[in-house]
DNA sequence: TCATTACATCGACGATCATCAACGCATCAA
DNA sequence: TTGATGCGTTGATGATCGTCGATGTAATGA
């Protein structure tokens, strides 16, 4: 005999109270968008043709350090939201899509 | 002549490079939803069959002491989020889903 | 008037965060 | 091999945050 577990598919502020355990799942991503500059640098994910961004050229519009900006994508990654890909020199950020939308889905009613 | 002023709507992570100010509006909002304490929050408004509740009746299902739940409730409602409404002794908090929409819309394709 | 209840605010504490400059590592070109 | 470039990491600093206990304030009832 199997047994079957039930996956909680995915936590939803308004479908039912959330445990603890699930709100601090949620909170973990909404704690990454609830930054400027990563908000800015998501939204120039969004923006670039090629759907890839690599980190030097975040400093000049976002006016911040490198190392700040490789501290915001690592938030990110660490979030789910964005991904890194090392191409010889540079490493290229792209934008996790269905990530996003499962915290929008979080929210939805 | 009129000149008529476009004034815009909804800024969206997804739809353009954001500005700082764009950025930081939108930061304040999910940096709301960014804590297990206020998601819990909001989804226990969320399922109020009355879509009230008093304060004193977070404090058992969350945990936290009284002044902490005040001050988590105090940045809903500067978010936006929630609204309350003194009635005698008691404040009845709401969640404001127009508000919540409008962070979602954010993240929405 | 006085005591009680419900909530907001304050002060303090430890923890986390955003930021930068400096450093280290990997890659590439000469 | 050497130097330069791109990026991650570290250490330090000032700011913000989450939390609690204590205090203040408003409303209620005796």
């Amino acid at each position: 005999m199997e047994v079957f577990e039930v996956a909680e598919c995915c936590p939803s502020v308004l479908a039912a109270p959330l445990d603890a355990d699930e709100a601090g799942e949620l909170a973990h991503g909404f704690n990454a968008l609830g930054d400027p500059v990563r908000l800015r640098v998501l939204s120039m994910l969004a923006a670039a043709p090629s759907g890839e961004i690599c980190v030097c050229d975040f400093i000049g519009p976002l006016g911040k350090s490198q190392g700040t900006i490789s501290h915001h994508l690592k938030i990110l990654a660490e979030a789910g939201l964005v991904h890194g890909d090392r191409r010889g020199k540079w490493v290229w950020y792209s934008l996790d899509r269905d990530r996003l939308a499962s915290l929008r889905a979080a929210i939805d009613a």
